[in-house]
DNA sequence: CAGGGAGTATGATGGGTGTCAAGCCGGGCG
DNA sequence: CGCCCGGCTTGACACCCATCATACTCCCTG
């Protein structure tokens, strides 16, 4: 019995959602932790299924997408450790319009609705968390709706690369594309084909470079700040 | 002083954030609220503004727009009787980089952020309601963004339009449009030109028909469905 | 190891729509 | 009352970008 605890003890602790609260409060709320494996490609739900739980990532990554009536994917969200995915059932009953597939094997934590509603309301800093967390989403959302509108393809790439983590490296800033090329351009709103194209004459310009399997080294950052929405 | 009270009585009464609470505790949230009228084409605040309040719109309606680097407004969102804003500084501190301005007289309930913070300690449903309207919100924009990069105009604007309240009329529904119609297109990331023209193409095809100031009557409805994002 | 599917790259092409420009109309302010 | 500004419409034009098609590479699997 120790190796589960341990694993739902790292899992509360790491996440914002639980921040705040004493190591007891944390280990009551542990106790009610679910842990889950995912592997890769595998889908946690899809569009219309009935999402009762809140799944809290640990490990590994989702890939939130929707699918158009054309069949489509359209990339909403990608989650990393410390996210969390199916408040909007638990808070509002509705089904989802969206599906979320593991990008890679990984671990959750998954409370049921229930518990999660009396977390709640015995701890309300939890509830804090989650609106600075749906607070952080939706700005994010409303800061690409706007971009997709009034930017265009070159300069959401030049943004897009610009907001990676990046490393020093020799001939300016590194940058792995944590993506495949494909969902970073349904994440921009495009086609790979427009993405592959535009990252091409960003690097006939000289202002990057790819090397290897999704490496992007940034030769030129003002030169990519120009062409981005500047500010 | 019995008016005043009677003021703020009304505006917390009606508001969702508030609803589910005993008729004393709703008085004690009113003695908190700040009764404020607010003037057509007033700004409530300015990108990079320090909003320190919650505002919770009592009557009259806020447009939410941010302006892009070039000028242009973007329109984020409408806010009607019961719908708040400001809580995005209050949760993460940050600055807006939108602004809100009245698109008519009305009158707000404005409540200092210290304020907010005690009452969701104490009344956790009001959390929850402000966790709920988040989640709407999100998920409403996650919809935008979906339709303004995988539909065209055209298909946008019949789902606007049907998505508009209507009234039953001689010739089929009619709808009021609620806005400027620059405003439209600025909420459907097109711009005025192009609305005009998508509207005119409905016109012709006799699937709508327009009569006097945003006065819309949708003839054929089905027609208008096909056109949309169909479902 | 060979087959196959997925991801990606590149080219050609057409269309949707943003942009510029001009004109119209209505309402608000002096 | 009449000016004038802002919203709206319409037209012409160009261009960005989605689409279709093809080909190449890599990885995974049988």
């Amino acid at each position: 019995m120790e190796l589960p605890l341990a694993q739902d003890d790292l899992c509360v602790a790491r996440v914002p959602l639980f921040r705040g609260l004493t190591r007891t409060e944390q280990e009551h709320v542990a106790a009610l932790a679910r842990p889950t494996r995912i592997t890769r490609g595998e889908a946690l739900y899809i569009p219309g299924a009935d999402v009762s739980q809140l799944m809290v990532v640990h490990t590994g990554r989702l890939k939130i997408s929707r699918v158009g009536v054309d069949g489509r994917e359209q990339v909403v969200r990608v989650l990393e450790p410390g996210d969390f995915v199916g408040e909007s059932a638990f808070l509002t009953g509705a089904r989802p319009d969206h599906q979320a597939v593991a990008l890679e094997d990984g671990s959750l934590c998954v409370f049921r609705h229930g518990d999660v509603a009396a977390l709640v309301r015995e701890h309300p800093s939890i509830g804090l968390h989650m609106l600075q967390e749906l607070s952080r989403r939706l700005e994010e959302t409303e800061a690409r709706l706007a971009s997709v509108v009034s930017l265009d393809v070159s300069a959401r790439l030049a943004d897009y690369l610009l907001g990676l983590p990046a490393r020093r490296s020799a001939d300016g800033l590194t940058v792995r594309l944590p993506l495949a090329k494909k969902d970073i351009a349904s994440l921009l709103g495009t086609t790979p084909e427009s993405l592959s194209r535009q990252l091409r004459r960003l690097a006939e310009a000289g202002l990057v470079s790819e090397h290897g399997p999704g490496l992007v080294t940034i030769a030129d950052v003002d030169g990519l700040l120009a062409l981005s929405g500047d500010d």
